[in-house]
RNA sequence: GGUCUGGUAGUUCAGCUGGUUAGAAUACAUGCCUGUCACGCAUGGGGUCGCGGGUUCGAGUCCCGUCCAGACCGCCA
């Protein structure tokens, strides 16, 4: 027998006990006349003893233990002379008579400890030895836990857990495709899913009226912390519903979540249109963990000749509270970041509302303290405060003074990782026109379904007709979202019209579905939500990688088993395929 | 495709305006130590300064190129 106990379960209620224990060699520690040894394995450490009066081979043999060796020991459970209170086997050690070297180890590259001195490259290199730190495992242990909760809060309300294949059809939508040749048909190939969008639907008219799957998914773009070539989601499906409904039961299930894994109560989640999202906060995924909401100045800003302003179509700002204290270093250190090429912002301008009541602003020669009064009052500002104003057109000054909001934010501390902010961001436009092919696209999927009131502008104004779709934001992140998909075939068709395809391109790509359509398809809708980012969020961390047990990194590589990797001619011949020179 | 940051001992890093034999911590090895748990003390080994080229009397340091890693922009229906 390898093993009577873990590591993590000895305690004083087991004295005198004889235990067998099997783990690995976290650290010795020679004192001369004795030896301490810590075993570990996934649940804990237990100390093990060893004396100047042991057996000899007993003695020798621990001593020659190395870091990580896998060993398995047989002893009895003492009580130590000397506690220590910061493992819950701490009052007990293991005064062994037997010890067996199953495994030797080589020096691993660096400490599997909770504070590694490892970086991240040579961490990734060796995951599995990164995998055996508590940090790492706890964080897929947290995973876990929160599969388990998905799985039994769906199952509670009549959800069925369906595989749909992975190995399906290219389409020229979305995102590129990862693709895999087919050996069978010579020249022709199959695409992984970005998600499994028509086939849930198609659940949805084979009377599934509830579906789920925690399901990977591929997209061959570039990647991000928060973005993996394959991730995880949580796709979801319902028919005979509403928007209301879809809402209404993920609110739950992410309550659920938070309740039962975190033990937070998250409350009733906010719900706010896209139009003012992108009002308030320029980003159609805001952190509402604190305020600094947008205020439009135009009002009180044009009509006082400073040119920058006279020019813009939109003057924008956010009023800093109480950091009227801010140095001209900190205020050209934020004007740096503003200007940097990935924000392109062409500066500040700022007023301080001093503690004696008055203002102070960047552009005094065009502003006189009534008209600085104006934008205190716009501002609602106070002695103390600070206000960050940008000018610009609309769609990028909003953008831009986004990312200034969130650098403040996390300057000023207000972006606390033990915060969660929820918030549903409702009524997205349905298509958004791009410059690069000249025509609008789906800005959710060609599947969603526009709002009945806005269908009629879809012929006269399409980028001003809103859709039931819906994104759930978590503290700035977007964790999920979804629509009310079409269950209309005609309707169908019209948007892939709206959408560029001539109607033989729609027939090719997604005949199947709008055929489907015509047997008494239900109304349905869904939503998936990116298991990993939630995941993420429940363990505080910005990367998604710590997260997965097996990550990729930046250049969508595993630098572990090294893939992707070339293939043998033979195996391209075979799919009758030649890689270019 | 682009912007920025980094690459020096097994590991994490320092190394200034170019100048003797490239350092620290940690890890490792050896010795001492009977209550450690980040044990302690002593000694020791350990370097293609990512790679290639250039400038220079002299390059870890400056320049050009390149590779790798990370963050971000584009991209991600």
């Amino acid at each position: 027998m390898h093993r009577t106990h873990t590591c993590g379960e000895l305690r004083l209620s087991d004295l005198g006990k004889t235990v067998t224990l099997s783990g690995w060699v976290q650290k010795s520690r020679d004192l001369g006349g004795m030896t301490f040894i810590d075993v570990r394995d996934r649940y804990g450490v237990t100390q093990l003893a060893f004396n100047v009066d042991d057996d000899q081979t007993l003695r020798s043999k621990a001593l020659d233990l190395g870091r990580e060796y896998v060993i398995k020991v047989t002893g009895t459970v003492i009580e130590r002379s000397s506690k220590n209170n910061k493992i819950a086997t701490g009052e007990i050690e293991i005064k062994v008579t037997d010890l067996d070297i199953l495994n030797a180890s080589a020096l691993p590259p660096f400490t599997i400890e909770d504070e590694t001195d490892g970086g991240d490259d040579i961490r990734m290199k060796f995951r599995y030895l990164d995998l055996r730190r508590n940090p790492v495992r706890e964080n897929l242990i947290l995973r876990h836990k929160m599969s388990q909760e998905i799985r039994r809060y769906l199952d509670g309300e009549n959800f069925l857990e369906v595989e749909t294949p992975v190995l399906i059809k290219s389409t020229p939508e979305g995102a590129r495709d990862f693709v895999v040749p087919s050996r069978m048909n010579p020249g022709e190939f199959y695409a992984l899913p970005q998600s499994p969008q028509t086939f849930k639907q198609l659940l949805m008219v084979s009377g599934f009226d509830r579906y789920f799957q925690i399901v990977k998914c591929f997209r061959d773009e570039d990647l991000r912390a928060d973005r993996q070539p394959e991730f995880t989601q949580i796709d979801c499906e319902m028919a005979f519903v509403e928007q209301e409904d879809i809402l209404n039961m993920f609110e739950g299930l992410t309550k659920h979540l938070f309740k039962t894994v975190k033990g937070v109560d998250l409350g009733e989640v906010p719900r706010m249109t896209y139009d003012d999202a992108m009002r308030l906060y320029g980003s159609d995924k805001p952190d509402t963990r604190f305020g600094m909401q947008f205020v439009e100045l135009n009002d009180v800003a044009k009509g006082h000749d400073f040119p920058v302003f006279e020019q813009a179509e939109l003057v924008v700002g956010i009023n800093a509270k109480n950091c009227a204290s801010y140095t001209r270093k900190q205020l050209d250190a934020l004007t740096d970041f503003v200007k940097r090429p990935q924000i392109g912002a062409t500066g500040i301008v700022y007023a301080r509302h001093n503690e004696d009541g008055s203002i102070k602003s960047s552009v005094d020669k065009f502003y006189d303290a009534t008209a600085l009064d104006a934008w205190s009052k716009a501002f609602d500002s106070e002695p103390g405060d600070l206000l960050l104003i940008m000018a610009g057109p609309k769609d990028k000054v909003r953008k831009q003074l986004n990312e200034l909001r969130l650098e403040v934010a996390g300057q000023l501390g207000l972006r606390d990782k033990n915060t969660f902010s929820p918030l549903w961001v409702i009524d997205f436009p349905l298509l958004e026109w791009d410059e690069d092919s000249a025509r609008y696209h789906a800005m959710h999927h060609p599947f969603t379904s526009p709002k009945p009131e806005d269908i009629h502008l879809l012929e006269s104004n399409p980028g001003d007709v809103r859709a039931n779709a819906y994104d759930l934001v978590i503290n700035g992140v977007e964790v999920g979202g979804g629509s009310i998909r079409i269950h209309d075939r005609d309707l169908q068709s019209n948007m892939f019209k709206h959408l560029g395809f001539s109607p033989e391109e729609a027939q090719k790509q997604f005949g199947f579905l709008m055929e489907a359509f015509t047997y008494g398809a239900p109304p349905h809708g869904g939503l998936a939500f990116g298991l990993d980012r939630l995941v993420s969020i429940f363990a505080g961390l910005d990367s998604i990688r710590d997260v997965i047990a097996f990550p990729k990194n930046n250049s969508g590589r595993d630098v572990m088993i090294d893939a992707p990797s070339a293939i043998a001619t033979a195996q391209l011949d075979e799919l009758t395929l030649q890689v270019k020179a």
